[in-house]
DNA sequence: CGCTTGCCTGGAGTGCACTCCAGGGTTCTA
DNA sequence: TAGAACCCTGGAGTGCACTCCAGGCAAGCG
């Protein structure tokens, strides 16, 4: 497979990464960078900088030093996909991982991380919500007369 | 009211700008810069910012040159600030206010482009609610057993 | 009158999240 | 055994959305 080092998945529908498309059956699961890349749609560039700042929990690598990803990877960076797009800083992302890479004692901490989270979310869909409703009352302003909301006249 | 030029809405509680809270009625509707950035949550240096980038529909002056907001003023931040949330990026709100500045002949524009803000929300928030239900996922295993899913065991 | 506070401008600086580059080693295919 | 395609590193560069600064004018007050 020919990848170069652009960016952005295959597909062009942006429907999200395909979660679970073209997995090695665990056991055989090593995948290189460029193949990464393909399957979450994150550069190769943004891989390797995923992992200078502590966010991936030690990947593997081939006997030429050549990063060698598995499963387990995939399903890390799948949860570092959903949530990047809840908003979270990427800071914070590295500061769960290290909660993870301490071990079993963190589990409380992680917990709370993850239900601050949860309440941003729930929070920014009631945003998103609100913003709908404005929207369609000013799509259908345009839609109705073809004359705009009075905020929208020009003077 | 003394407010210095840092950030933020004088209240902590994030609930999003108070919407029509401490207006002047239409006719006395002539608010300072300070003023606005209290009542929108933006700061003074953003508000500036709006106007340098054309995001804003030409701000009147007082006789010396100072900024002085209506009521329509507000209502458009209003409107950005909905806009913004939707992680619309500003460039495009720039664009949009263009279409305003231009006149009714661009009617058919902006309600396209509305629309398509709308389907962004929409996918948005499905997006969320896919994160949302991998988060309950994980904080339920949190919660259950005190044992954290497979994925994020310690090797 | 002086003092504090607020406002003005153009331009420079900041923080985040990538994104790319130079210079060099590795792997696969013909 | 070439040659193309891939991968490595440290560090520099980019784009976005602010954020701040210097230097100066203006308004209210004791």
């Amino acid at each position: 497979m020919t990848v170069t080092e652009t960016t952005g998945p295959t597909t062009d529908t942006c429907a999200g990464p395909p979660e679970h498309g073209d997995r090695r059956p665990d056991g055989a699961d090593r995948y290189t960078i460029s193949e990464v890349a393909a399957l979450t749609g994150l550069s190769a560039h943004t891989l390797r900088w995923y992992e200078r700042i502590g966010l991936m929990p030690h990947v593997d690598r081939s006997h030429t030093g050549q990063r060698r990803y598995t499963n387990r990877d995939l399903d890390w960076l799948a949860l570092v996909g959903k949530l990047r797009l809840t908003g979270m800083p990427v800071a914070d992302m590295v500061r769960y991982a290290e909660l993870v890479r301490a071990g079993d004692h963190t589990y409380r901490e992680r917990y709370e991380l993850l239900k601050a989270t949860r309440e941003d979310v729930l929070a920014r869909i009631a945003e998103l919500q609100g913003t709908l409703a404005v929207l369609d009352r000013k799509i259908s302003f345009y839609a109705d007369a073809g004359q705009p909301p009075a905020l929208e006249r020009t003077r």
